[in-house]
Order: structure tokens, then sequence, then C-alpha cells
DNA sequence: CCTTGACCTTCCATCGACTGGAACCCCCAT
DNA sequence: ATGGGGGTTCCAGTCGATGGAAGGTCAAGG
């Protein structure tokens, strides 16, 4: 299989692809001619990790993952605390978007939005009180 | 006012000061000896910009708020799109996350987190279905 | 045999929003 | 003069790709 192929049934770019060999998450095979070769287990790898990263896992948990996907001998444990980290992490991002969630809701709210300059959420930028809390380590930022 | 007791006052690291700086988003003036002089509207540019950042604006958005509320002949539209269009973003990003939070604490649920290989989790990345949907668009991925 | 176009390859740059660190300058107190 | 705690610039790195340039390969059609 080439890398079109690969792409098309995993779902991943083939310049994804690419990035997962060159950061070792994968190691196909290479024919005469240099081209990527594909097995099924590269295949399979692959569907794992758009699975994974589409739960929104780093790149290190995915390896991590993999690796005891590939482990016969694994304890679930391992796996388990990944998982529930990763958990912990995204229910915190939830906690701090909805924070900015509601206290734009309400400004956007509170502003007429018309051909005036009056405008709460520019006063509410200027002056504080976005919300009771400090920005939060976890930072969720704009992607 | 150097840049420490701005960074006191602001709440934002002297690095990212400084950055701010050099995209252009303040501009200090300079003592002699090349120290950078804030003035009482630079501090106040700092904090609104802390504020906005806080809320999860990008720095462009944060430009374009800025520069608005500088101008006293504004239109509060132009301000509430803005802050409505980001606010539809994190209203997505939080769905995305609710939905991966969902797969996730099934999966962690289901895994018993014990010394046995058996994990549901890795099954479940191994053959799919991690959702119904296709990972979306608007990417919500790690920090 | 030659060309065309669709593949494939590598390598380098860019995105956002900082952050770390090196190397160096400045100022004040001892 | 020396030490320590400011400040400055500039470069590299983060994370996870993605865009694009420059070039090699292959199969089909004329």
């Amino acid at each position: 299989m080439n890398i079109s192929d690969v792409a098309a049934k995993s779902g991943l770019p083939p310049k994804t692809i690419r990035y997962y060999e060159d950061i070792g998450l994968i190691k196909p095979l290479r024919d005469s001619n240099g081209y990527r070769a594909f097995r099924d287990s590269d295949m399979h790898k692959l569907a794992f990790l758009g699975r994974a990263r589409a739960l929104g896992f780093t790149i290190e948990d995915c390896r991590a993952l993999l690796a005891l996907w590939e482990d016969k001998a694994r304890a679930s444990a391992d796996v388990h605390r990944i998982a529930s980290d990763h958990l912990a992490q995204i229910k915190m991002k939830i906690a701090d978007l909805q924070a900015m969630r509601e206290t734009l809701a309400h400004l956007v709210h509170c502003c007429a939005g018309d051909e005036r300059p009056d405008c709460p959420i520019l006063t509410s930028l200027g002056q504080g009180q976005t919300s009771g809390k400090e920005p939060s380590r976890h930072a969720v930022r704009p992607a």
C-alpha cells in the first residue's frame, strides 16, 4: 500500500502519516523506489492513532498507548491511568471554557451591538471583573 | 515604570509584555538607558489585553478590540460581532470536549485498571467507534 | 520513445502565543 | 571594585501538524 491508500483508509492526511513516521510512531517499509510500503499492521496503528488523537490524547500519550496496545502482557492499570489523567485534563478545560462562556455570554447579551459606541464588553475589559477567579494554569487558549 | 512594575500590576510576565511590544500591541517609551518606560496608558492596555486573553480572545481579536476600545466613535456592533463569533467558537470547543469526555469517561469506567491485560480502552482504540461523529473541524487538541 | 500528469520523495518554513536561556548592559550599595 | 538584581536583545523550542518548493517515479496515451 502506498501512502495515499493508507491516507484514504485511515482518514489521516499523507502529511500527517509522514510526520508520524518522522517522530517514530510507525515504521513502514520502503519499496526499491523509495516509496513507503505500508503493511496492514501500519494501517492498524495509524487508525489507532487517529482515534486516540480524536479523543484528544497527546502524541506522547499516543506513543505510550500504542506501546501498551502492542504489549500483550500490559497491565490495564497503565492504560487506565493515562486515560483517566487525560479525562481529568479535559474536565478542567471544559470548566475553563464554561467560565469563559458564562462571562462572554453575559457581556454579549448586555451589548446593544448597534451603531452607538457604548459597549459593556469594552467597559468590562477596560475595568476588570472578567470573573471571580485567576486565569487557571491549564490554559485553554484559542486553536 | 519599569517592566517588572507593570508585570506585577498587570499580572502579565515581563516576557509576555516584551512580546506584546514586539507584535505591536503596545508602544512603550524608552529611557535614555534603553529601558522601557511604561505610561499609565500602556499599563491600562496591558491590563485590557490580559483580560481579553483570559476570555480566550486570540491576539488578533485583542488587537482589534484594543483599537475599538481606543476609538471613541466605534460602533458597538463591531465589538459585539467579535465577541459573539468568539463565543460561538467556545461553544463548539465545549461541545467537542464534552463528546471526548463522554467517550473517555465510558471507557475509563469500563476498564478494570488492574494487573490484567484486558482493556476495553485499547480494544476500542483498536477497533473504532470512539463516537458517532467525525473528528470535528474546529479541532480541540491538547494544550 | 516521449510527454503528460498523478503520484511519490525530502527538506524547510510557518502557524499561535508565548517561554527559556544565553550573552550582555546598567545601576546602586557595600 | 564588586556583587546582585534589575534591564536589554536575540535565538531556539514548544505542539502537532500543514504548506510549498524542488525533484524522482510511474503508467497511460500519442
